[in-house]
RNA sequence: GGGGCUGUAGGCUAGCUUGGUCUAGACUGCGAGGCUUGGGCCCUCGUGACCCCGGUUCAAAUCCGGGCAGCCCCA
């Protein structure tokens, strides 16, 4: 499928997503502190778009949203000690009430667990309560050390979901860890953005779970980027802020927790993987207009034409479907054109006095930039049926793309040389010690993903650790990351 | 964490070495009007900036110090 080239996007990808998301606009990056940024009214209605499919997810598998505080007293950010060891470099702190210090430090939430969880442990008093299931979507506060990057790399996240589950039994929050990594797996399924799933290695884990399950993408210039993550905790925090329930037995029992996260990433990635030199190609169901209406005004005709887009507009709205008309009187067609293709608008409809005549109008999708002359009666048909096939070919592309930047390799230096050249994620064989994947990280100046969650200890019989030679009981991931 | 570079209208760019002629630009955007409209038409008029604070100086976009912000490289 032809369609607008993708040169500048894959070749100088970061003045690519600069441009895109502030030409757009989506995001302006101008606000004066470090690592901020401001969604614009259509960078909001994209985002709004996203946050739909993840709380519809959410919701209908029994996620029920709240709101906590963004203000954290230091003695419960501080409980668990080695979430706060990981933590405490980038942690934001309130200090004063106007200029009164404050006898408690207040810290600006860098996640909510432990805001949330001291108030779990009233919630919940029998196995009744339980499972708890809820989620949030809030901003979030890291201080980040390294530079930061629009979206990607931001000191305020304004766009975080995280979810926090607690459950009785091990089993049942295992089996949780499952739910969410499905349930990811679908709203990533829906943005239509390829991912890797990997299970974190032990020394890359969230601060304080046991396991972590990660969703990767690859970015047009090869870097890896996280977008979504999954962890099981284990009893690790409600043993530290002492989330019990009395079981049907009557004893007392630590629950057992999950939690699993989203950011802005997400959008960031949504915004990457689909876009081309026009810039943003949206699927159907995120595009915040999904069909833009452009007369073809001609001297003596413009009356009549802008009637029939009216009448457009409004027959395909009945059909349910997010239309606008531009009827801007100052601008050429040419220069909508490009404007609502920077906008990533899935289908234009052209209604000019050829149309008229003939009782047609012309479609175009975003996505290949095919025209097509259709009936003025069956437009809202069309439409749709484009909206089906660009939906595809968006998830079917992305997925090519993707497959062709994942590589298997046999030795360093093939890994080493694989990543030099293409980026993307390499796969080798790995004997599972910790010594041998950190070695590895720095023989091929790459990060360990992890190991696939799908098969996570299927090796065949006679492979061997890339480093040490040893037999090997995973496969490994490695790549060059955001 | 270490090092380097940069900051001039909404965007982009010149000027900075050697302080004064620089309230710069045939660009783009934005506003008004005209002419147009099947891929960024054209014309006229208008609009807008030297990152912030301090210092040196008769004089600072230019030199110095600090802050803030951004980019790049290394760990």
């Amino acid at each position: 499928m032809a369609g607008p080239e993708r040169k500048v996007w894959s070749e100088n990808y970061s003045e690519w997503f600069h441009k895109v998301i502030s030409e757009t606009p989506i995001y302006d990056t101008r606000y004066p502190v470090k690592g901020t940024g401001i969604w614009t009214p259509f960078g909001f209605r994209l985002r709004s778009s996203v946050l739909n499919i993840i709380r519809e997810e959410l919701e209908r598998t029994g996620h029920d949203e709240v709101l906590f505080p963004q203000l954290i007293p230091d003695y419960l950010l501080s409980r668990e000690s080695e979430h706060i060891r990981n933590f405490e470099d980038e942690v934001y702190w309130v200090t004063h009430g106007g200029k009164t210090p404050l006898d408690v430090k207040l810290a600006l939430r860098p996640t909510s667990e432990t805001a949330m969880y001291p108030i779990f442990k009233l919630w919940i008093n029998a196995y009744s309560d339980l499972p708890l299931k809820i989620f949030q979507v809030v901003s979030v506060f890291r201080y980040e050390t390294k530079a930061t990057r629009p979206m990607i790399r931001v000191r305020e996240v304004s766009t975080f979901k995280e979810a926090h589950t607690a459950h009785a039994t091990r089993e049942e929050a295992e089996e949780q860890v499952r739910t969410g990594v499905e349930v990811y797996s679908r709203i990533f399924g829906e943005l239509k953005i390829p991912f890797l799933r990997s299970v974190r290695p032990d020394w890359d884990k969230f601060p304080g779970a046991e396991r972590s399950v990660a969703f990767d993408t690859i970015m047009p210039d090869g870097k890896v980027l996280q977008i979504g993550t999954v962890h099981f905790l284990g009893q690790n925090f409600s043993k530290a802020f002492d989330i019990k329930y009395m079981t049907k037995e009557g004893g007392y029992e630590h629950v057992w927790q999950t939690c699993y996260g989203i950011s802005e990433r997400a959008i960031a990635a949504l915004i990457s993987v689909h876009g081309d030199d026009r810039g943003l190609v949206l699927p159907s169901n995120i595009a915040p207009v999904q069909v833009v209406v452009i007369p073809i005004v001609y001297k003596g005709r413009e009356e009549e034409v802008l009637k029939a887009c009216v009448g457009a507009r409004d027959a395909l709205q009945s059909a349910g479907i997010r239309a606008a008309l531009d009827n801007r009187r100052d601008l050429t067609p040419g220069n909508k054109y490009y404007s609502w293709e920077m906008k990533g608008v899935p289908v234009r409809v052209e209604i000019g006095p050829r149309d008229l005549d003939a009782g047609t109008a012309v479609i175009v999708r975003r996505d290949s930039l095919k025209k097509v002359q259709v009936q003025i009666g069956s437009l809202a048909e069309a439409v749709k049926e484009a909206f089906r096939e660009i939906d595809l070919e968006l998830g079917r592309r992305s997925r090519d793309w993707m497959e062709t930047k994942v590589r298997k390799a046999s030795s360093i230096d093939e890994a080493k040389e694989e990543l030099d050249r293409r980026g993307g994620v390499v796969e080798m064989f790995w004997c599972g010690r910790a010594s041998c994947g950190q070695e590895l990280e720095k023989a091929i100046d790459a990060r360990i993903l992890g190991t696939p969650y799908e098969d996570e200890i299927a090796v065949g019989q006679d492979a061997k650790c890339i480093l040490c030679g040893e037999v090997a009981l995973k496969k490994i991931r490695a790549a060059r990351s955001y």
